[in-house]
DNA sequence: CGCCAGGCCGTGT
DNA sequence: ACACGGCATGGC
């Protein structure tokens, strides 16, 4: 088990309420309702959001955010309505599986999905094809509004490059260390600030950059490292 | 042009 | 158990 640098989960948390403080609050997600934020987690699969906002206009254009539309539309021509957000075939599939499952097991209601305990819905969303733990987590959050923690490439990358976890450290390991960094909060507020947590870290996540390994070699992450005029996590 | 984007999955060690 | 490549498209 790889165990978190000393202070680990206090430093991530000094690092959150910064950002928060220069970029939020967001409280977030950029849709109308539950059913488009879960099609929107699964177009932004490794994909630009300015790309994933022209799927979701043709989407829009035809009227299909609704269970019903969405449920009827042949996948044939979903496919290329969501195209401008890349892995048509897969994302096309994957958003049909999601509606066969919404069917199945809660009766076409988003409502009622939102209803049963995570601890029932997260592994049936992890089972759905094309879902892995940051949708199903974006999913739970977003669009269920229960809190799960949204684990994303940027928060990996901080909280790797700054030491508060080894590189090598596993998905499960990054969201345990954000959720203790939240410990003796309200159940209640647990959630908004899961919500507001990964919102800043998108919002600055172009800051990380892919290839730089160390965050403060980085021109661009040197100006995120000094939020608030001092380094966020040294 | 080449790299990147709010991942996920199948395959080979 | 883990690393690695493929998946599609568009923006910069």
């Amino acid at each position: 088990m790889l165990k978190p640098a000393p202070g680990a989960s206090r430093r991530l948390r000094d690092f959150y309420d910064r950002l928060v403080r220069v970029y939020g609050p967001r409280q977030w997600w950029p849709a109308k309702t539950p059913l488009e934020v879960v099609i929107g987690a699964y177009l932004t699969q490794n994909t630009a959001w300015t790309s994933v906002e022209k799927s979701i206009a043709n989407l829009e254009a035809r009227g299909l955010f609704t269970v019903t539309a969405l449920r009827e539309i042949p996948e044939a021509e979903l496919r290329v309505l969501i195209r401008p957000s890349g892995y048509m075939i897969r994302k096309a599939a994957a958003i049909k599986a999601f509606l066969a499952f919404l069917d199945a097991c809660y009766g076409g209601s988003i409502e009622k999905l939102a209803a049963a305990p995570a601890e029932i819905t997260r592994p049936q969303l992890l089972a759905l094809p094309g879902v892995g733990p940051e949708t199903a987590d974006a999913i739970l959050l977003y669009a269920l509004g229960q809190p799960a923690m949204v684990v994303d490439e940027y928060l990996r990358r901080v909280v790797t490059r700054h030491g508060l976890l080894p590189v090598k450290a596993r998905h499960a390991e990054i969201q345990a260390l954000a959720e203790k960094s939240f410990h003796g909060e309200e159940a209640a507020s647990l959630a908004r600030h899961f919500n507001e947590f990964h919102a800043v870290i998108v919002e600055t996540g172009k800051l990380h950059c892919r290839r730089t390994p160390q965050c403060h070699l980085c021109p661009l992450a040197f100006d995120l490292a000094r939020i608030g005029g001092e380094p966020i996590l040294s």
